[in-house]
DNA sequence: CACTATCTTGAATGAGCATTCAAAAACTTT
DNA sequence: AAAGTTTTTGAATGCTCATTCAAGATAGTG
């Protein structure tokens, strides 16, 4: 009897890091040795293999941007600041030219969803969940009076996702912050209006 | 004294496909050769590598879609009906669901720009001059007096870039033609009102 | 028709990869 | 503290990769 050393979430966030950093193709599992502190053996005892990290991974980011997304909503702040201040965040997070600030979903999604059907619907699965936690945030902004009521919620979020999908895409080609901004402030103006 | 036998253009096509259908890491030499037709030395010969063909292969997506952009602006019609027709296009292209029908520049700057300073100026670059014509298109639709005036071409430029970016992204999540659609329609609209 | 310069061919090369495994280490229970 | 069980370790394995190169093929030239 002896319990694994390692500590799982910190194991995952590195593998995270270092799959956002290089790509999943490119990030051999010496990186992932020297990212995670883990030999190849016990990763392999754990994962299964590199493909099943990139599973846990996903999991695990799933999990931490749906705790990150709370604290943004659960204040008592009105609806559409907090959507606001979820907006500049993610400005910030794009200005930070951080390549491990990039989303494991969406970079996934480009480099083996289309290889890889089961990952694929993992991803569109997170995506989807998503996009619905931001429909209730628009829900609640409409039953608050804050939002031009009418209009359907659910499209509505889709257009934020698709909006939040290309100002990720926009920013790596490095814009200026004030570019970005008014990008992120458009969009925030366009659900609103 | 001997010409090279290969029809560049049609090698280049093969190997933009077979970039964007495995992605650029994951693309073998094998898988080049079976695409292009060209065994490895004479890839190496006209290209240097893999990394050469890459760029020799951005270099004609930017000018097939530029040839294409302008097929569709260059017509008689007001210029706001063939920016609808554009993004109808843009539509039906993320539905086929080919991913040979993605995008090589947003793929690449995806995967290896984060890698390659070089390759992200010229993606950046490539994507900028889109930008511009997109600008070019909105100017003239001003000037038309269809778009409401006093609004910053250059930055709705970027929101259209930053719309399409997002759509093509949405559509790998595989939605309904007719969520597509109407998001492209929001955009249109959110562009011209 | 032969010469020559260039292109094409495809096997060889060495590096790097994901994965395996058997030995060593270490924690828990007795 | 000793036994037993599981984890950790890191070298070994076999494979695939990008790249090279020398031999053979081919087209233009005199």
């Amino acid at each position: 009897m002896r319990n694994a050393e390692f500590d799982r979430e910190k194991v995952l966030r590195s593998a995270m890091t270092a799959f956002m950093e290089k790509g999943y193709a490119k990030t051999s599992m010496q990186d992932l040795k020297a990212a995670t502190g883990l030999h190849p053996g016990s990763i392999y005892c754990a994962f299964d293999n590199k493909r099943g990290l990139l599973l846990a991974a996903l999991e695990q980011y799933r999990l931490d941007r749906s705790v990150e997304f709370e604290a943004f909503f659960a204040d008592g702040r009105p609806v559409l600041s907090q959507l606001k201040s979820y907006l500049d965040d993610l400005v910030q997070q794009c200005l930070s030219c951080d390549s491990s600030q990039a989303c494991l979903l969406t970079k996934a999604l480009n480099e083996v969803a289309e290889q890889d059907a089961e990952v694929q619907q993992i991803i569109a699965d997170n995506l989807a969940r998503w996009q619905a936690a931001l429909e209730q945030v628009l829900v609640r902004a409409a039953t608050q009076g804050d939002l031009t009521s009418g209009r359907d919620s659910a499209h509505l979020a889709r257009y934020l996702a698709m909006g939040i999908y290309g100002l990720r895409t926009f920013a790596h080609t490095h814009p200026g912050a004030d570019t970005l901004q008014a990008l992120a402030d458009q969009l925030y103006h366009d659900i609103c209006a």
